[in-house]
DNA sequence: TAAATGAGTTGAAACGTTTTAATTTTGGAG
DNA sequence: CTCCAAAATTAAAACGTTTCAACTCATTTA
């Protein structure tokens, strides 16, 4: 591969003014600039992006690391970031959980061949999180707290689209609703359940800890669990799970007891995700505004990267989408949106 | 942020000691090794990976460009990827098409921040890929074909899935079958009409122009096609559309016009999306080896990385999925695989 | 005419590693 | 105690850029 040296020695000039020819912005003589981009082309030069970044002190590159990419929901999540990161000119690469987690976390992280990163990932351990933020490398946690002095947070308002959506059920005059839970450490699901509790609390009613199931955000963990209500002496009037994927488990769940959504009982999720619009009764749930959320990401690590010290916290409104699967026949409700 | 540099002169050592003291499999007394590793622990020391990649003249991280994130289709192809590059201690890293498409590009691929690339993304000029790619930096191409000696091929079989999704319908004794392309210029796309043209020859039936509809991709475009499908004077029996997401605007089409699926008309797509078994009545179609095709393509990368010269192109049979939209009440057809 | 100006260039010093040739230390063997 | 090989360490040279002080040399100004 051609070096700078070599396009210098061919065009008769030296390696500063090679250089110099090539970036522009440099005072150069046209003349001089001319030769060095013909040798440059001769040579096929392509400038070597590891020397520049270490001379440089800057790689133009930010990372986002995410716990799988299946769904459009970190689709968006991505086009929001990269559309604040291109405007920059910042590279923007992805990096999925899994095994290679590790291996991608000191790559780019630890041995600094990023300016910043985004961490979508529950499962990115804390410890290691706060081990290795400092002042030099800005990370900005989505959906997750952690008390240290050099990370920022954005998160979706997961507690009070739970309680619109608990809310809703409790408007179409419902009143002995489930809930089943994400895994026990879920932060998201602790969230929602307080949203779940906050609305029941204001109708005046208590949790009813019989109608409360764990899941861990399966699908077959919704189904399961729409098992364990169902055989319930007496059935509940909603089910609301804390995410969609728990929610087309209890849809199938009642298929399968022959219970009908949402007629006798009324199913909803959280997060919105491609197919609650498609499974019949069609699902309602709260929908996250992934896009803002990764454009607000991208924005707040942007201004950590440019140095400013007190980039705040920010909490985005979530959406109720309302579909089949939660309306009843004869009630009116009040939905707050409307989609297929 | 503290350097070799810091870390020699605290344990009292030189440079290269100290190198060889933090890099294993050095030879370094035990003593020395403690007062080094001390030393780096007091300053909280991280290597540079810039320094080192630009020293070592290798990155350990492989590329991938795709097109977008959406669906657990690519999740899939990366999970395939990452396997063998997880194995060999390489981070994998994903960067999406849109507008920065060319700056992540220029960085990684062209200005070698990177030891190989892995590219499925339509979007990507043939022109870009051809003056890139060169000895040094290795390029898989996904499901495309360019005449380049520095690039190797890795591809479903097309043509044969959509071969078999025809006869399939065919077996089931349709005869009229019409057929949704997808852009004109997709390779998928016609690679897809010819397997179907084929198994219609096989049939002995001619193409009938007036069943051929071009779509692009999007279910959209599947929608409008059945309006001028079903429009037509004489209904076709089955509907081969070029992908899932159209076959869904189809299913939408005949559901809107009261046109019973399978009954009336079979329909069909192709690539077995996620929503594909949810959606009523549950859509045959055909099924990529995504997370084969992922591995089997970074397995080619690396054996190229590795500097063999001659890695050949390979192309991964498909599998026909049959669900509900293409069963006949009375015909008996042969599924190959079933699915929920 | 001499001095001042300023645009172009150059050479050399970084950036933070790894690696190798050269040098020093170590621990036996004679 | 001396010498020698082996082991450990060091110093310096890369890797390929960018950048900046210093320098050249033509052009203007006094």
């Amino acid at each position: 591969m051609a070096t700078l040296r070599d396009v210098a020695r061919l065009a008769g000039v030296s390696i500063g003014t090679a250089s110099s020819a090539l970036n522009q912005g440099r005072k150069v003589k046209d003349i001089t600039r001319r030769k060095v981009l013909e040798a440059a082309s001769v040579l096929n030069y392509r400038p070597n992006g590891v020397a520049r970044d270490l001379k440089t002190q800057r790689t133009d590159t930010i990372v986002v690391f995410l716990h799988d990419l299946a769904g459009p929901f970190y689709s968006e999540l991505i086009r929001g970031i990269q559309s604040v990161a291109d405007e920059r000119g910042y590279a923007t690469i992805i990096s999925r959980g899994g095994v290679g987690r590790q291996i991608a976390w000191t790559r780019f992280v630890v041995e600094g061949r990023v300016d910043g990163a985004i961490v979508l990932d529950p499962t990115v351990p804390d410890e290691v999180i706060r081990s290795t933020a400092c002042s030099t490398l800005p990370i900005v946690l989505l959906d997750r707290t952690l008390a240290t002095p050099y990370c920022l947070h954005v998160a979706a308002d997961h507690e009070d689209g739970a309680y619109q959506i608990t809310k809703h059920l409790l408007l179409s005059g419902l009143r002995r609703i489930a809930f089943v839970s994400g895994p026990i450490d879920s932060h998201d699901s602790s969230l929602r359940f307080r949203g779940y509790h906050k609305a029941l609390s204001e109708f005046g009613i208590n949790i009813d800890e019989t109608l409360v199931f764990r899941g861990d955000f399966t699908e077959r963990s919704g189904l399961l669990a729409a098992r364990a209500i169902l055989s319930h002496e007496n059935l509940p009037e909603g089910i609301f799970a804390a995410n969609d994927e728990m929610a087309l488990g209890v849809l199938s769940g009642c298929e399968a007891s022959g219970i009908k959504v949402p007629d006798q009982v009324a199913v909803v999720g959280f997060d919105d995700i491609a197919i609650a619009s498609y499974v019949r009764p069609a699902l309602t749930t709260v929908r996250q505004p992934m896009y803002e959320l990764g454009g607000v990401a991208a924005r707040s690590l942007f201004r950590a990267i440019d140095g400013e010290q007190d980039v705040s916290s920010q909490v985005l409104p979530t959406t109720l989408v309302v579909r089949d699967s939660s309306k009843r026949p004869s009630v009116n409700d009040t939905p707050m949106a409307q989609s297929v």
